[in-house]
DNA sequence: TCCCTGTCTGTAAACGTTTGCATCCCTGGG
DNA sequence: CCCAGGGATGCAAACGTTTACAGACAGGGA
């Protein structure tokens, strides 16, 4: 019932049951390897009757490419490299999402990379030009690589694309942080407030965090442009993390004279801040308002009001984007996605 | 200044500069093309000197080995394929990091393929062969292929690691879901609780959730022990959403007799059902007990008791088990984890 | 009839490694 | 002094494709 056997009756020699190759096919249909291989792949110049030949004897055969030797021989990978500092976190996790489902159909492979630490970074970059020979195409989440002084294409072989972060030599699918946030802290002025928080991410860290500097920014831009006056007291740092929030909102909640709203830096903030709230028996949005920021999973079930990053839609984004650098498009200006704000039940007419 | 040039002065063509190959190096080191390769990958049988030259005249040239190539001359793709439903859930996002350290550690790269759907399931498996000629492992996470009906090593031609699922033809590493559902109950049973709710994941779904099942089980074996009543009323399904607990939870608070404790199938679920619960005005713990599980991210700053899954843990686990296999280990017998119980401030005394 | 064009096919040379086998040389024991 | 043994090296054949080039053949226009 074996294909195969016929084929190798010729060879005296009882080889171990490998795996057929187009050279097998080539004998069992009667033509060459060559004529195997551009039929396989529908490239032109193949009669009709040809090409269905092999194909049945390829199923027959239950014929498989050796994707090793094939990319040897093309100098294609098919491969995307997908590198992100964590894949624990919403962001990236989320962004593998979309992306994994653009890459899948066009037939590409998709090789994940960590770098969570700076160290791991530098290391990373120092092995870049190793990772750039196993892939067509990188996509970079987060990694803030331009830290290390250079332009993505100094390090990177490839076309590049960024999600989540600008970055020199490589086009870039992102959001305007200082617009999102100055939107978010408007829809709290809107709603009368006038004693505004900011539950921030760490200012100065390793790697970098532009994201927090810009949504800093975005606030201030909010309440110079509403008149209001500028308070050390109402920001405080934490943790991106919902700890970090809870801890943030205390050290707000401490002063003389407290907000009356909040406005978070991502939503596992705001949700710890919620909590933190709860815990100092204040009522959300009565006595005190909480925007977010990301629209994370939880956020619409926790009635979050926020900020909504369309990960998956960026992700998608970046990969189209990439495939199309890899078929010799033109690198393409950064793109700037739409933050929604989302309204929902945790912001209130200030009391 | 290129290394590369006084080497390649011999031929007069003039060809474009491309990355340097084994070839290169053994013309300038002076030796061959196989004590290269030998020297290079430190194997027996090379003189210190000739392999300290070796080394030299490959950093001079930059030369990076050439990945297609060694892998289709040794048979070794060096890449482990990673397959998860999808990964922006916390079980296989979780799992992700610590299955990377481990493979980025021993020099693998990780291929990470996703199957949403019940169709990507059957896809993926029928495209099986397919994948594991890239790979020389497979580490499977919540997929359930065994729902198709065959053992795993009827679909994988490489060594298969199983996490967080029960998996015949493969070594596992997962939880005792029945086990720790039913120390879940007990511990609210413990607190004198005796109408104990169950917020239910799906119980008839495809992919099959052979975990909602257990889970179920470990309910019923913690109340019937303890010969408490069993009341369908006292059991509610959802998705395995935040939003699914809330709903879950509010169809049993509308029952005439309600629940003053719930055991939530996933913390998700729980964040969701607490929620509702303050929607109903109901304190927490005072009027309502509410244990999770799975020991998720946000469940420490939210407050939540919970069964703790170490999915990292687990993770790196399975790692290290697949490259056992790999290197020729026998297959090891199914590993259980333990689940420790996380008491933190959503469970308090019965009423 | 002849030539030209275009389609189909085959030959063989890459692609850049790994590895089995042969060779050479050197050392030490008999 | 001879020979066995082993370490160091080189030669060349894989590994399984892709692809440049050339040849064969058919059809159509002059």
């Amino acid at each position: 019932m074996d294909g195969l056997d016929p084929a190798n009756g010729m060879t005296d020699t009882e080889a171990a049951p490998s795996r057929p190759t187009i050279k097998d096919i080539a004998r069992v249909a009667g033509v060459s390897v060559a004529t195997v291989s551009r039929a396989l792949r529908d490239l032109p110049n193949v009669a009709p009757e040809t090409r269905s030949r092999v194909a049945e004897v390829a199923a027959e055969l239950q014929y498989e490419v050796h994707p090793q030797a094939s990319r040897l021989a093309s100098g294609r990978t098919w491969t995307i490299g997908l590198v992100a500092p964590q894949f624990g976190t919403w962001f990236p996790s989320r962004a593998l999402g979309g992306i994994n489902s653009v890459f899948a159909e066009a037939g590409y492979d998709l090789l994940v990379s960590m770098m969570a630490t700076p160290h791991d970074r530098r290391q990373f970059l120092q092995e870049a030009p190793s990772f750039c020979r196993r892939v067509d195409g990188v996509v970079l989440i987060d990694t803030f690589v331009s830290a290390e002084g250079d332009a993505a294409d100094a390090f990177f072989d490839r076309p590049v694309v960024a999600v989540g972060e600008r970055l020199a030599g490589a086009s870039s699918i992102a959001i305007d942080n200082r617009k999102a946030a100055r939107r978010a802290v408007e829809h709290l002025i809107g709603l009368g407030h006038e004693r505004i928080g900011l539950v921030s991410g760490p200012g100065l860290a390793d790697p970098p965090t532009p994201v927090s500097d810009q949504r800093r920014l975005g606030y201030s831009d909010a309440i110079a442009a509403a008149g209001l006056p500028v308070d050390a007291e109402l920001t405080a740092d934490g943790e991106w993390t919902a700890s970090g929030g809870a801890y943030a909102l205390r050290r707000l909640l401490e002063a003389p004279n407290p907000p009356t709203a909040v406005f978070c830096m991502s939503d596992e903030m705001a949700f710890g801040a919620l909590r933190a709230a709860a815990g100092r028996g204040l009522a959300v949005p009565g006595d005190l308002s909480v925007i977010g920021f990301d629209d994370h999973d939880l956020a619409a079930a926790m009635g979050l009001t926020t900020m909504r990053q369309a990960v998956d839609e960026m992700g998608v984004r970046a990969a189209a984007t990439v495939l199309a650098l890899i078929d010799g498009a033109e690198p393409v200006s950064d793109i700037t996605w739409d933050v929604p704000l989302m309204v929902r039940e945790t912001t209130g007419p200030a009391g």
